[in-house]
DNA sequence: CGGCGCATTGAGGGCGGTCAATTGGTGTGG
DNA sequence: CCACACCAATTGACCGCCCTCAATGCGCCG
């Protein structure tokens, strides 16, 4: 049930069976959430951290003027709001792009986690500043590349970040995001990500169906990205 | 000499006298960085975190076509590269904006402190923690507000932030980054960087002379810039 | 079949970019 | 004390990426 977290985990570093046990029993219960209802809200003050288990969620931020700011979005594996164990409060609200199961892991027990295991409370530590390495690589592809090159980077980003929790099969992964909800992730028009999107399968960069994108050309679409996986810290050393 | 950390993580716990020792004994040792110089590498593997006491750096990403984005910028009592404890690899580099005395805190010290002092831990955690929510902040102005609500937003962030380690006098405070380095942190050109900037004046948000900015009208700047602190986490509570 | 949400496309506009010249402040050498 | 170099700030002209507004296509479902 938590298997993806666990996955995930053992990509950074070995994980002890009492480890793993550990993990599984923080989930004190779980809970379906339906597509585009908030997991958590802003100004909250969660006495549990989210786990997705299942479903695609987003971080935002909303603006007096209606306009969205999505600033993360979060697979299977993810912890949604592991930082509202130490930020109180809440200061953005996270929503559900498609039905979620989530877990949710009281604060007491991340407590009891971090005073009794400091290896795992190491990694959780580790997720967090994964978030925090991946919010620059967003902003880097904001501030200073063109709408093409960012979508790219994202597709590179969300295709290893899938394949990492085994929800990638072949070159392809689900999106289930509208191009509208892509334009929040991105800072753009929803006119302007359908632009480039027919640009990314003119190039023959890659297919999209539907919710289902399958990249055509890793290497060429890596390099327009100027993709580099550093950030999510793919390897296994003792941490 | 690390009283500006202490002063900075006192605004959102209480430290025992003991905490305050064990950081006080956590520099093994200082060293003086002239501007313009890195204090990290990218692609670095550090074996120190850095602890910035004097001056003001910032983490950056160049891209192929030598443009540079600036993803977090640091003044004194900020760690530049906690992250690197957990994240052995530099991802990106930290450059001095100004002559830089820095803290050299050996990763073997940082073990210690997360083995033994779990309170501690705790906040430095937290601080990582408010850089990922501080970059949540940039990409929502990046991605969704025009130019000038941006930089006001900026303002706002450092006079709060460098308030809290006793950089501030009354409304102003030094700022010395060049219109092309606040174009590198905000993502925009240095010409539009200086056209907001005669902007602000013009509108009496702030007065901006040489490397010191005024803040003539804090609530109006704060509206337009739709700032909210909570992201500071500047409240003290049990954690 | 009609309604609805999302994708797609066109037309026109504006925010912010690039290129280039000028101003102004500061430091250095004569 | 001035000439000069250098760097940052400032300004103007023009351009283009991306935005807004609006219409149309398209698939799905009641």
């Amino acid at each position: 049930m938590i298997s993806r977290l666990i996955r995930r985990l053992e990509r950074y570093d070995f994980l002890s069976d009492e480890e793993k046990q550990v993990l599984k029993g923080a989930v004190a219960r779980t809970k379906e959430v339906p597509a585009d209802e908030d997991l958590v809200r802003e100004g909250d003050r969660p006495t549990d951290s989210t786990l997705l288990l299942d479903g695609f969620a987003a971080r935002y931020k909303l603006l007096r003027n209606g306009k969205r700011q999505i600033t993360a979005l979060h697979v299977p594996g993810d912890f949604v709001d592991l930082h509202s164990f130490l930020q109180k409060r809440m200061d953005h609200g996270v929503v559900a792009f498609t039905p979620c199961r989530i877990g949710l892991v009281p604060h007491s027990t991340l407590r009891k986690i971090t005073d009794q295991h400091l290896h795992l409370s190491r990694l959780l530590w580790l997720t967090t500043l994964i978030d925090a390495a991946t919010h620059r690589e967003w902003l880097v592809a904001m501030g200073r590349r063109p709408a093409f090159n960012q979508i790219a980077h994202l597709l590179c980003e969300l295709f290893l970040r899938l394949q990492t929790v085994g929800l990638t099969q072949e070159m392809s992964f689900e999106l289930p995001l509208t191009q509208a909800e892509l334009g929040d992730v991105l800072g753009l028009s929803t006119v302007h990500v359908n632009r480039i999107i027919k640009e990314l399968r003119t190039k023959e960069l890659v297919t999209w169906r539907g919710d289902t994108v399958t990249i055509e050309d890793w290497l060429r679409l890596q390099g327009v990205a100027e993709f580099d996986p550093t950030f999510l810290n793919l390897e296994n050393e003792p941490r």
